[in-house]
DNA sequence: TGGCACCTGTACCATTCAGTACATTATTGA
DNA sequence: TCAATAATGTACTGAATGGTACAGGTGCCA
């Protein structure tokens, strides 16, 4: 019997890959070890809990990478556009332009939502929140600020299924473009802020 | 042996919750007899390419709706404001203010996506060009209405997924409140629309 | 060289899956 | 009244589901 990968946090990635294509009921045992190559002895030694630990381990791997690389930044970046700038810029690479799935996204609108509700709940919720925090740094209202995050956050979510549903990429990298200019203009005249129309 | 529903229109929009709900794969025949109340038999009876029929026929029916009551007078009415003030309203109760999840949406996540790709396509991509219509009716330049129309679709998208995901369906409400801001905003002029910031 | 913890493949389990076959019952129209 | 058709319940199929049990193999450290 030969050792194959070795690492569990090696294979993470590949049930990530799994998981967004197939979602959870989907993702069968069958799929999970023709992708990462392991039997099921293997599987059921990393992961006692079965697929719901194994969707556990790969929500908590996501969010983790979010909250490093994209949370966190635009909460304590000094230069709130460059942060701005960042978070656009590793949702593109995140998501290849919009040809990935968001992996919460998907199981946000399956019923699966209710097993992971927290870990759904407050992805969205810190993305939105930190957005808001850059936003307020680079001089938006506070009360324009929450509203103008959230929309952020939904356009980069509808664009994803925008992009699939027309299958056409294109869709992504637009949104994310719109998203910049929508988010850093008017930078420097409080008064067009104040008075602005989202 | 009683009969009991009779009419196979009457069962599609219970169908269409259950997929809804479940996805295409997540719809077991167990799930569709509980919330129909139909066995197999009739199931089969009244479409006899099983799953795969029935989820065709639900599509059709949505699609039908949203041609009849969002896209064709997007097209058509007089009044380009009117129309889009219509397609907000009508979109708000045809998704219960966020409570309920777009069936096309879902589909085009999953990888069910590729067995309906025609009608998940055209859905989208006629909401689109039909909203482009009425902004171009109402005065918007006819590049910026078409991007203007893309952003629109994709937020009513993505504010599915965040109001589910949050639990918390004012998302939702608040973003068909801000498509009207954005969509109806500085009609009468037309230096501001062709300057502004989409 | 030995032992031991860690991996891994295989066989197996009960359950559920979509789908089929068919006999039986309702309903309809002549 | 009586066939013809439409609808329905039931029993069944073979395959796939997630999960368990466990024996055996592998690498590592003494």
């Amino acid at each position: 019997m030969a050792r194959t990968v070795s690492e569990r946090a090696d294979i993470l990635p590949l049930l990530g890959e799994v998981f967004r294509e197939h979602g959870f009921e989907g993702a069968s045992l069958a799929h999970i070890t023709a992708r990462t190559g392991l039997g099921k002895g293997s599987l059921y030694h990393f992961f006692p809990g079965g697929k719901e630990e194994m969707a556990a381990a790969v929500l908590a791997e996501i969010d983790l990478w979010f909250e490093t690389n994209v949370f966190a930044p635009l909460r304590t970046e000094e230069d709130g556009g460059a942060a701005i700038r960042d978070m656009l810029a590793r949702t593109d690479a995140y998501f290849r332009s919009g040809r990935r799935v968001c992996l919460v996204g998907v199981f946000a609108l399956g019923e699966v939502r209710d097993r992971f509700a927290e870990a759904v709940q407050s992805y969205f919720a810190r993305w939105r929140e930190a957005l808001a925090d850059a936003l307020i740094r680079i001089g938006h209202p506070a009360a324009a600020a929450s509203e103008e995050a959230e929309d952020a956050v939904l356009a980069i979510q509808g664009a994803l299924v925008l992009a699939r549903a027309l299958d056409d990429a294109t869709v992504f990298t637009r949104t994310l473009a719109r998203l910049e200019r929508r988010l850093l203009q008017d930078l420097g005249d409080a008064r067009a802020l104040a008075t602005r129309i989202i």
